[in-house]
RNA sequence: GGCGGCAUGGCCAAGUGGUAAGGCAGGGGCCUGCAAAGCCCUUAUCCCCAGUUCGAAUCUGGGUGCCGCCUCCA
């Protein structure tokens, strides 16, 4: 079976292959660092994750990285607004990224290259289209005029000549009035009074956006990589300029697969600064929901909506969407808390080790039914609804056995076939990134205590019971459970009980 | 106006030629003194029209609706 994926250049499914067997070279457009990261990061941020854990789970030996655009309009004029400069903000909403991203359970990518560290490696491209004749400089300001690129629109699937007839309500300002043709973008920007500037062949000043992906991308990753992602917001006109630079340059394709996820909407809209209709991550996570019944989000639930939808496609953000995560989130996390609440009961060996319950140390049948589902929905351009359908099928069955366990003393399956199950749907779970960890347990000691008192309580109800005195049967059922104990009364007439 | 995408049950969402996965939310029943758990049953001719085919949610043509990009944007 082979990998899917579906290729923005190409408007096509098509099979995987990495231009080094076995290996990808991934790049991903990160976020500028202005600001808190809203849903539509952690989507972002979140596919292409689990895009990377599934590569490496499917044998891949990846190398992942992802910017931070550290010189921007915007930072700037926060520092102002705020009484800082430009790199105090960078380096705050760059903490605040890892914070959010740790929170989802995002793993680090292997670099994070900024833009103010790639300066050398962005003049020497300007530099290089400057003598490819793709390039020119007007008053300290340098442009790509493209012009000049014959495949310019080859990503996004439009012409130049269309685009312009329709162009509307094009603000002119003095930038503008510098450009040969309208769609030439900045490489360089000639520095402004009281900004950041560095120094350069084109005189003081500052990179353009889209320049500093090409430059890192060569950098780390070479100039042919295997995949290039982003949002879909990207597609025109940062990954066309992209393509346009570093292609000019080396002649060569930049990526194989251009990948590109959906946005995150509000009643409808894509969400986004510009529109003011965002949720950061943070408030999401903190604020105590109505919805929830004044609890709090779970980061996973946040993970596992953003799951169930194929990446691609839009999701849209509502309480109902929240609140059926939420709870979606709970049926997992049972099935994948089964060993660590019924691992001891069922025997198995090795509750007591300290790997117990790491997938990393798990050793699962690839040929099982579950598995393979898996393996083919995600084989799919990473269709993760499908891959969670097995997940929620998993985790409903040992939920199921447990309940038996805990009301009827043993479940109907064997204690291997549920450590089967239990280890497939953790490993697989980790794949997604989801990760339930077991709450600290209840301290045994004051549990132990309570112990005789219960039974006494339980044998008074009995009695109860026997004389047909329901009242008073209920009412001790009342207390206990005031008390998070519940009793469940076998068809034998004995009662067991358990805690929560 | 140009380019692209989407339209499946109350909500979300798989399924790309053989008579509709999964999640969330409901309903009914069995069992139980009550309860818990378990079990059983239960809600879709897949936007509309026409066509191809023995057969289509799945292919073709047309229509309608919604969304994204074309300006910073994940």
């Amino acid at each position: 079976m082979s990998l899917t994926l579906y290729n923005t250049l190409t408007r096509h499914k098509e099979t995987f292959e990495p231009i080094e067997p076995g290996k990808v070279r991934m790049y991903c457009c990160g976020v500028t660092v202005y600001d808190y990261c809203h849903l539509g990061h952690a989507r972002s941020y979140i596919a292409w994750d689990v895009v990377c854990r599934y590569l490496r789970w499917r044998g891949y030996q990846v190398h992942y990285v992802q910017n931070f655009t550290d010189i921007d309009d915007k930072i700037l004029k926060r520092a102002r607004t705020e009484g800082s400069t430009m790199e105090a903000v960078s380096e705050k909403y760059i903490a605040a990224y890892f914070e959010d991203m740790d929170r989802l359970n995002v793993l680090k990518a292997d670099e994070y290259p900024r833009a103010t560290h790639t300066l050398n490696g962005i003049k020497r491209l300007i530099h290089e289209l400057e003598q490819k004749g793709v390039a020119y400089a007007a008053d300290g300001d340098v442009y790509y005029a493209v012009r000049k690129f014959p495949n310019y629109g080859k990503l996004s699937g439009r012409k130049l000549d269309d685009m312009e007839a329709g162009a509307s309500g094009r603000v002119e300002n003095p930038e503008e009035a510098k450009k040969k043709d309208p769609f030439d973008f900045a490489l360089w920007k000639g520095a402004k009074p009281d900004e950041p500037a560095w120094e350069s062949p084109w005189g003081s000043g500052r990179p353009g956006w889209h320049i500093e992906c090409s430059a890192m991308v060569r950098e780390q990753l070479g100039e042919e990589i295997d995949i290039h992602v982003g949002g879909a917001d990207l597609v025109f006109p940062h990954h066309e300029n992209e393509i346009a630079q570093s292609e000019a340059v080396t002649g060569k394709s930049l990526s194989r697969y251009w990948l590109h996820n959906g946005m995150v909407n509000v009643d409808g809209e894509k969400m986004s600064k510009s529109l003011g209709n965002f949720t950061t991550i943070r408030q999401l996570l903190d604020e105590p929901l109505e919805i929830l019944g004044g609890d709090r989000f779970h980061p996973m639930a946040l993970r596992l909506f953003v799951l169930q939808a194929q990446y691609r496609k839009p999701i849209d953000f509502t309480g109902e969407a929240i609140a059926a995560a939420q709870n979606s989130w709970h049926t997992l996390t049972e099935g994948l808390l089964f060993g660590f609440e019924y691992g001891q009961s069922l025997g198995w060996s090795d509750v007591a080790d300290t790997s117990f319950g790491d997938p990393t140390c798990m050793r699962i049948p690839e040929s099982s039914e579950a598995v393979r589902r898996f393996q083919s929905a995600m084989d799919d351009d990473f269709n993760s609804p499908g891959g969670l359908a097995v997940l929620f099928e998993l985790a409903k069955e040992l939920r199921r056995a447990g309940n038996l366990i805990t009301h009827q003393g043993q479940a109907d399956r064997s204690a291997e076939d549920l450590r089967q199950d239990w280890q497939i749907l953790v490993c697989l779970a980790q794949v997604l990134g989801l990760e339930a960890k077991p709450e600290p347990t209840t301290t045994q000691s004051e549990g132990k205590n309570n112990d005789t008192a219960i039974e006494e309580i339980i044998q008074a109800r009995q009695a109860a019971r026997k004389a047909k005195n329901f009242a008073e049967s209920d009412r001790l059922r009342d207390l206990l459970a005031a008390q998070g104990i519940a009793l469940i009364d076998q068809p034998d007439g004995t009662t067991r009980w358990h805690r929560g």
